[in-house]
DNA sequence: GTTTGTTTGTGAACGGATTCACAAACCCTC
DNA sequence: GAGGGTTTGTGAATCCGTTCACAAACAAAC
């Protein structure tokens, strides 16, 4: 097989998501050009993604959306269960709990941690709060493989460290800060402070204020 | 002046993180070298970006860090205020408020617009939730360029829609769906989705469990 | 069954970002 | 002030993702 750019993986990403909505709407066939346009990208971009890991549609018709949808969701390994552990049970964290489409793409937070003494004992949208001393026998025990960390940038590597050293393997990083960790281990990192100065960088050069 | 990419931007904003830390710990001078590995990149790559913008550092000895600091600050247009509206008072718009580094770098939260009727009127992080209706007049009133839209993803796109129509120029967008915006208008999109769904992707590809 | 119109799949061309490699510039020491 | 040791700045080379363009494949109509 090819080599799959993360560009690509993000693409088909939004790509199984259109077709959640089209399957919904009880679209049952859709182009690569349909697609494209959704997506904010080109009817080639989207045939080329594709192409590298298989060949899914009918010439002259176009993509049977409910088996394109199964098809990427197996290719992006959407077809089981994912324990996810949460490390900062804070706005952020809680924002994760409201977002629907977690669970419904198989991500399952099955466990909380937090330093703070005042939160930890408390139930948290349905779950208990463990002590942040917890992690590493809960996370290992239950086997958990991907961890959210949502904790200040000064505690985010400590927590990393940590959370690696029991099992976990894909780490979705909010703290703002780069994280070292080894080869095998994957990491995320949403950044809003970079997006919002991505912003102001644009906005600065862009036509100056009252561009019509 | 050469095409600046965005991820070179996006650079940009780490180096600043960077020499921001380096300033407080009291160091003066700095590496292409050091800030490469402190920001997860190559020498090579931080000499061309900031190459981009002029040349800041001094053969020998490297980069003089409040220089750079302030340097990379006017680039990035974070020597003035800007305003920033907040549509949706839920848990991603109250996070933004716990971001310390926010107000540092010069976004103020200047209105909060909720639908929810029950959050109207309601003081919240020290401002009054406004109604959704209130949003173009507000948003008008107090030239508002920077909006972040936290608010489901089947109302986000008439918001962007009203946000622009009202001045806006710059979105930080959280809602899961694509927008239509003219040109003019800028949008950063945080899809936590989408990176969970590339984490997913690497850990079932990658070496399954068990990795040592 | 043939024709017409549409859409896919993909090699090739393109463009742009990253990496390489090295001369130029500077500090520091003696 | 000359020499040794660093580190920058940048053209050239490389790598990688996107776009192009078109033949192959299929549906639908007649």
């Amino acid at each position: 097989m090819k080599k799959v750019s993360e560009p690509t993986i993000s693409r088909l990403s939004l790509y199984l998501r259109l077709l959640m909505e089209l399957s919904e709407a009880g679209v049952t066939t859709v182009s690569s050009d349909e697609l494209a346009s959704r997506s904010g990208t080109t009817a080639a971009q989207v045939r080329k993604d594709l192409s590298l890991f298989g060949t899914f549609g009918k010439r002259g018709l176009g993509y049977a959306v409910a088996e394109l949808e199964e098809r990427l969701r197996s290719i992006l390994g959407l077809e089981r269960r994912w324990g996810v552990a949460l490390v900062g049970a804070g706005k952020i964290g809680g924002a994760l709990f409201g977002y629907e489409n977690f669970r419904r793409q198989g991500f399952y937070i099955e466990a909380v941690f937090d330093a703070d003494p005042a939160k930890v004992g408390q139930r948290w949208h349905g779950l208990m709060v463990q002590p942040d001393e917890a992690l590493e026998e809960v996370v290992a025990e239950r086997e958990i493989e991907i961890a959210v960390v949502a904790v200040p940038a000064r505690s985010a590597q400590r927590v990393v460290d940590r959370l690696v050293e029991s099992g976990v393997r894909g780490i979705l990083n909010f703290a703002p800060t780069r994280l070292d960790v080894p080869s095998t281990v994957v990491v995320k990192t949403v950044d809003m402070a970079v997006e919002m100065e991505g912003l102001s960088y644009a906005l600065t050069r862009n036509g100056h204020s009252g561009a019509a």
